[in-house]
DNA sequence: ACAAGAAACTTTAAGCTTGAAATAATTTTC
DNA sequence: GAAAATTATTTCAAGCTTAAAGTTTCTTGT
């Protein structure tokens, strides 16, 4: 890691600044971490970890415009997982409910259970990873988040 | 947004695992608002916007290996980045020093006024966007991911 | 000195990501 | 009820990303 050589700047806006960057470095850490032991473990990746735990809580499927924005990516990217995974046999896209523009896209059985199986692992690591943050601060953190979450979804 | 309809899963770990969640959510939130202005206002990209903030604080330059590791991203993926840059003018490199297998990595000078520019631009954003993010609030977490890191850092 | 190993960087292949353009199906408007 | 607008999705081009393999240049052990 290089150390800052030029003194921590200061003023209005900087505590923000310094809080995004922080906040920033966190995620990425731990996301590198997740991504390297998907691929070690599972021989998989976090973007098709991300899509089969958002259609594991929805057993009856999503359509491709809810898992975009659910997971925050675009549409046109959302395609080229759901495609790989249903190459590998893990997801079914279902056409054909009375709108055919859209499709259901659901777990098959075999993802279902691949994917509990890697969720116990995930959840083991999070532990692992974010063990040193005491309980409290957890869920001091969480409510933090959650109401940036609720201001943001509030704005514009 | 997707409601869960699964009810929230309690117990032991569960805290941790939610904490992630949302931070990892708040992240890519503020991520992608920050990746669509630096396109729309600057023409630019966030990884280019890293690479050159990374190097904007140490006027004498770095080593491709120390961006990468700064950024937390792989070397490879360093090496596109900074030829793009280099192909617009914005960034340099230096070979020869005494080690030939280095080459020191800096801001031009149109490189540096022009990150000025956009950092000054990119500052008012997260101001913007943590707005609602108490002064308090903001020192709190920033203090709480700060001993994430230090944590991080000493492990394995 | 010289071979073996390590280090710094680039290249490559595969996959992820976006925004924009293209398709196809549905809804709205006149 | 046809044209226009909207919605759902896919395709595309460009760029980002990684891990692994390759190149060049030091460094080390003998």
């Amino acid at each position: 890691m290089v150390a800052g050589p030029l003194p921590a700047p200061s003023g209005p806006g900087k505590d923000r600044l310094r809080l995004w960057i922080r906040l920033l470095r966190a995620s990425r850490t731990i996301e590198a971490e997740l991504r390297e032991r998907l691929k070690k473990e599972f021989n998989t990746t976090l973007p098709r970890f991300d899509v089969m735990a958002a259609l594991y809580r929805v057993p009856e499927g999503m359509l491709m415009s809810d898992l975009s924005r659910f997971l925050l990516v675009s549409n046109g990217n959302v395609t080229g997982i759901v495609d790989r995974l249903v190459s590998e046999g893990l997801v079914a896209r279902a056409r054909r409910n009375g709108d055919r523009r859209t499709s259901m896209v659901r777990l098959t059985e075999e993802g279902s259970k691949s994917f509990a199986i890697i969720a116990a692992a995930h959840e083991g690591w999070i532990g692992e990873l974010l063990g040193k943050v005491s309980e409290d601060d957890a869920r001091r953190l969480t409510s933090m988040l959650t109401s940036f979450r609720s201001n943001w979804e509030g704005r514009e």
